[in-house]
DNA sequence: TCAAAAATGAAAGAAACTTACGTTCATTTG
DNA sequence: CAAATGAACGTAAGTTTCTTTCATTTTTGA
């Protein structure tokens, strides 16, 4: 019983345990929040079972006792988020066949970006975000124009003096205005966008450091200093939103925290500035992720 | 003593606290991970202190006693950035904590939108979509005006006559358009973004449909007819962007993927015409998704 | 059906944390 | 300058929480 985490384990105990096993890895997996901070004492009363039951169940599910038991629930709960982990509803078939066709498309893609990216390509532009004096990203269409306001989205918080431009024409004038201390983000799933691709050009011309995320070995790729392979798989259902969008989100994500660890905690003190900003719009309340 | 997460009280203490204190804060930094796990007799022999003042020291960081304060320790480290680490981390090593952190919490985030998520309301809101005259979609903020965008981006390539709004002022104005023909999308990951809670109920009172995608029981929630729940985890990573976007984006893609289906084979033709317009910017690779 | 094995609980024990209280040392006040 | 004050800290004695031991019950398999 050492498969996946620990609330694999825990359902897979609820399915085939013992009894008494049974009892306490409901209990547990209805609050896992509750769970995590309650002496087993208050875990057995609840089960009806016994407090050692609690301790061995625990070595069962692989941990050292109750308190690494705990420990591991902790960090499950800080991943997962502070929610409960209801047991998964059942459906008919045709709800599920959406859910897997979507969940599947999206797990996949951002497994393809784990299996190929070069993170020293992402360290290499993390380090150039962080010393370049003005940033531009720029895409186009559904997904890219989706990927140059995330970049913008994820990198001024961190007070980088970025800017995301999804107007062909914004894109090619603000590149004309670039130096070499610029930085380009340059988005597209196809590598084809012409008016992206011509602004990189521009942009290049007037000595900025340019970074493609894009298909491997298209236009754009061959254009930009730098390239972040970003494969949209042709879909093969019509109906399904491409999923191409969790993996450009996902190597988004991955630029903004390599280059967050660059910059250190000094960014936490813009991170709390923008939450207090925000506090005038009556949506202050700490602990939720800054800007809704 | 309650800025910000752990670490950084940790880091506060190390530098204005008093001697004890100090070297407890520095022990502690220098180990997170040991000092997850070991007993506070071990901490304080380290520190050269008694174990009492531990327990104040916890307390006076702002947690309940020791465990508490070791609990979130633990949920630090599960997600924990590299300057969390006594010795600046192998670069592989540290690679491979940025993926897992970005890639788990996308998962985790998708995974529990599978568990929740009611299909039958889906279902419902795809037919509402259907048979809708005029649609909107609202949100303010980084996560959710991004929602907004992407309902937008979604369902006008089914041929459906919908507008995104991420500005207040114009999801007020067109919410006042609203009649009882027309369906109205609210996203907020609070629940608490003004401009869209007045909007849904200017929207109402002209008789729209009211979709709230948002955290449960927000006063959002309240407002709309019929609410999809999405609750974004509290940040605990200060520097991992927020997983909920991920949640949010598959809550779209199954709106979207249930409403193309329920249109049936007539949105292909639209899909079609969308890709032939785009032959003229040199973007027409067939196979790819359509629109960048 | 019976014996062996597994599962469970009660009670005692060990470990970990907290409280109560007294000492020390720095600071303030008369 | 000395006494008073109070914050910081340690000692020792709780208290809580977890674990072990061993006896009892339940299940399994011949």
């Amino acid at each position: 019983m050492t498969t996946g985490d620990i609330v694999n384990r825990l359902r897979i105990c609820a399915a085939d345990g013992s009894k008494a096993e049974k009892r306490l890895a409901e209990i547990i997996l209805a609050d896992i929040s509750y769970a995590s901070k309650a002496p087993i004492a208050d875990l057995a009363l609840r089960a009806g079972v016994s407090e050692p039951t609690v301790t061995r169940f625990c070595r069962a599910l692989g941990c050292e006792g109750v308190r690494d038991f705990k420990f591991q629930l902790a960090q499950v709960l800080a991943i997962g988020g502070l929610y409960l982990f209801p047991e998964p509803l059942v459906r008919d078939e045709r709800d599920a066949r959406v859910l897997d066709a979507v969940s599947d498309g999206a797990t996949a893609a951002m497994q393809r970006v784990r299996d190929v990216i070069d993170m020293s390509v992402v360290n290499a532009v993390a380090e150039m975000a962080v010393n370049a004096k003005h940033i531009c990203a720029y895409g186009s269409g559904g997904v890219s124009s989706m990927g140059a306001v995330e970049m913008q989205n994820r990198l001024f918080r961190l007070g980088l003096p970025i800017v995301g431009h999804t107007d062909g024409q914004m894109q090619r004038m603000s590149a004309a205005v670039c130096d070499k201390h610029s930085l380009i983000f340059a988005i597209s799933a196809s590598g084809q966008a012409n008016s992206v691709i011509e602004s990189v050009g521009i942009a290049r011309q007037y000595g900025a450091r340019t970074v493609a995320i894009t298909s491997p070995d298209s236009d754009l790729a061959k254009e930009a200093d730098v390239a972040l392979p970003f494969i949209i798989a042709p879909d093969t259902q019509l109906f399904k939103p491409t999923s191409g969008r969790y993996a450009l989100l996902f190597i988004i994500d991955l630029i903004a925290m390599t280059t967050a660890e660059l910059i250190g905690p000094s960014v936490l003190e813009g991170l709390r500035r923008i939450r207090i900003s925000l506090s005038g719009l009556n949506m202050s309340d700490p602990g939720r992720p800054v800007g809704d």
